[in-house]
DNA sequence: GCTAAATTGGACCGGCAAGTCCAGAAAGGT
DNA sequence: ACCTTTCTGGACTTGCCGGTCCAATTTAGC
């Protein structure tokens, strides 16, 4: 990438990133142009070359990593300290709170669905999210394991990754039906099912 | 919709559904162009604006109906049956199976991410197609239930609802890692569920 | 066969959006 | 101050893709 990068530039950079994202995020990947977004973060297409030089695919993949830290971001900082049952409890409140109330505007679904199946690169982007989310989930559950909590003969990886993909797929279902029962009922499940073991 | 379809006729607009479905499993909806629906197809433009006057919206509608079908019928005979839990095995198994030999090329993927969030039709092809889904899947629960073989504080609707997200999920990190290792982790971990309630 | 309706072929249009280019303004270093 | 590099503005080009149009051909019904 470019080394050379004043404040400004950096400033300017950042500011595109983030709009693109926005308006992602509002319209979808289809639908946003280069213009769209030359627009809302008042800049001008020599701009969008100049930082992005690679054009479109270059900007989405940095939309896709920049929402990829916002997924993650979003559950702190529960996600890093699931120590407790009751850190589990307001994890799972958090997750469920941010995805109701962000409604159709979904960086998960941004990065899981529409970039990140774009091209090779923001297939990494989601594969790399979905490795770190699922370490945070198994370390969680290792550690109530250690106390006890939770029984040995569990796989915390494999436990993480239906916890996981419970998640996912109640966040599809609530961006396709606006409610919220299936992603509750996922999370629920499967921190009920780790108590019971 | 024209009433007057002959036999020659209806062929070829299934021709087209089935071509266009195709093409958006494998390329996405997103660089899937009418011209690439053409020449997949044998026709002309002036038959893709014949069967589907409304041009382009009205053929994603009828894809995604078409692969809304396909998803559930992927699925029998075990979905429509599942009293045993001989029948849950062999359905999760056909699921597992299905979804991992298909690959990229996903009718759900392309009918809940793709299609299906573009237009309000579309929209309401895939809320239908979650909630025939549900149905089924509670049925199921309901059925062991009734045999004795579910716990009776277990409600159907929601073991459902955490089942398929789960499965849904599973799908998507499946598209994104290629590992089915979440998918059956997932499933696995929700019927594990059931049968110790 | 004859007519009307359905079906088909393909040239053409218009708009839009990605990407290019160059000139000029700011900023940074020495 | 001066020169180089970075940054910015916006007009312009290019190609693509959805959609239109009309003429030709086939099919169905009688």
């Amino acid at each position: 990438m470019t080394q050379t990068l004043t404040a400004k530039g950096a400033a300017t950079r950042q500011r595109i990133v983030e709009g693109a994202a926005e308006e992602i995020r509002e319209r979808g990947v289809f639908d946003t142009t280069l213009d769209d977004v030359r627009a809302r973060t008042g800049t001008s297409k020599s701009q969008l070359f100049h930082y992005f030089p690679d054009g479109k695919e270059q900007l989405l993949l940095a939309v896709a990593e920049f929402e990829a830290e916002c997924v993650l971001g979003s559950q702190q900082p529960y996600l890093g300290a699931l120590h407790t049952w009751e850190a589990w409890q307001s994890w799972r409140d958090t997750v469920v709170a941010h995805y109701t109330e962000q409604g159709q505007f979904c960086p998960l679904n941004v990065v899981m669905s529409q970039v990140g199946r774009s091209t090779p690169g923001a297939q990494a982007v989601s594969t790399r999210l979905v490795e770190r989310w699922l370490a945070e989930l198994a370390a969680g559950i290792r550690h109530l394991q250690a106390a006890g909590e939770v029984g040995a003969s569990v796989d915390p990886s494999r436990a993480a990754s239906a916890l996981l993909a419970g998640l996912q797929g109640g966040v599809v279902m609530l961006l396709s039906t606006g409610s919220s029962a299936h992603l509750e009922a996922a999370l629920d499940m499967a921190i009920e099912s780790l108590r019971r073991s």
